[in-house]
DNA sequence: TGAATTTCTTGACCATCGTCAACGTCGGGG
DNA sequence: CCCCGACGTTGACGATGGTCAAGAAATTCA
């Protein structure tokens, strides 16, 4: 159980395997079917998870229709930060774009882990810069490079989403239409 | 001396008169003159500083010209916090955009400032979470909004910035060429 | 105050984007 | 197995953006 996640901590922390097997008592495995939400937009968002393999998609509705804002696979960290922090209604969706497996913990079983091994906590504080570094790097690219650029940029980092995740939802994270990523991209092609 | 940064702190946090003072031993106080460089990109930032009076503009270099990413006024902080937190050269410039004064902690002295009042940790978490919305923010209203809906956003929240910053750097905070906003003030005030 | 610099506006031109609509393809569910 | 729906592409069109260049307006500084 938690294999993954276990994994994770062990490369990050110094962790005794009776500290390890806390991960055990305090997460808990959740299984999102295709298309299952993980969270609804207006919800508090009381947990923070773990994808364990899967895909989250993250996405707000603007004038009625769906905005992708991010996607986050095996390794990485979801939850809407101020929402879990503050107690707030959160802004965006988490749906599983794939059939999905995460490992969650609660907020209150977020305090008591850290209670219970204050080693955590510097996992926590990893966890959030994680996130930052994350929603600064988009705001930064959003708004110093074009379109194309991003799109190259995410082709040479990151090519395998276009196998997985349909070209629609990556437009919206490049912040075009998915009927211009569709001529960006026959552009390029003609090119060469 | 640190008025305006005590005031914040008590405003967030209880503190004995004696907590407070801590704030004088450990922050120091720094002028700027106008467009002095308070961090270049490439340093390393080791300093978190709050904004007493003036601006602080962020900004880094994209093929040679600057790309503003960030404008910040008296009360609220200012730091790279991943070059910050992990010692890394930062990527952006912080330069006063007016004569600047601020109140900055270098993380030696935070660090020793928690120890010796931990109830300062939560006010740094706090900070964190402020700078963290803020990058969520901006990447939201840029991956989301147009143009002209950012502009409308930020002359409904923040009309005194259109009187005391050059609006190239507001353009370029907007995701737009300083022509485009002209041009774009110029469309909306032929509707009216 | 007056000159120099910076900032803002405007024009011209082309590239790209968003939108609406139509169409072909693919894959999963009935 | 077929059909429907989701997805991607393409076309047309108007709107908007970037760039380069020039000039007007405002600000700065000596």
């Amino acid at each position: 159980m938690h294999e993954e996640l276990k994994a994770n901590c062990s490369a990050q922390l110094d962790l005794s395997s009776a500290e390890l097997a806390l991960v055990d008592v305090y997460f808990q495995e959740r299984i999102l079917k295709k298309k299952a939400f993980m969270l609804e937009e207006g919800e508090v968002c009381n947990t923070l998870s773990f994808v364990v393999e899967g895909c989250i998609r993250q996405f707000h509705l603007k004038d009625g229709d769906e905005r992708t804002c991010d996607l986050s696979f095996a390794g990485s960290w979801v939850t809407d930060l101020k929402s879990f922090n503050q107690g707030t209604p959160c802004v965006m969706n988490h749906q599983a774009l794939e059939a999905t497996r995460i490992s969650s913990i609660t907020k209150k079983h977020l305090l008591a882990l850290y209670v219970a091994c204050p080693k955590f906590e510097t996992y926590g504080r990893m966890m959030t810069e994680q996130v930052l570094e994350r929603a600064s790097g988009l705001a930064m690219s959003l708004g110093s490079d074009s379109p194309q650029e991003r799109y190259l940029k995410l082709l040479n980092t990151r090519a395998d989403l276009f196998q997985r995740v349909p070209q629609k939802y990556i437009a919206n994270l490049l912040g075009i239409s998915a009927e211009s990523l569709s001529r960006l991209r026959g552009r390029l092609a003609a090119k060469r």
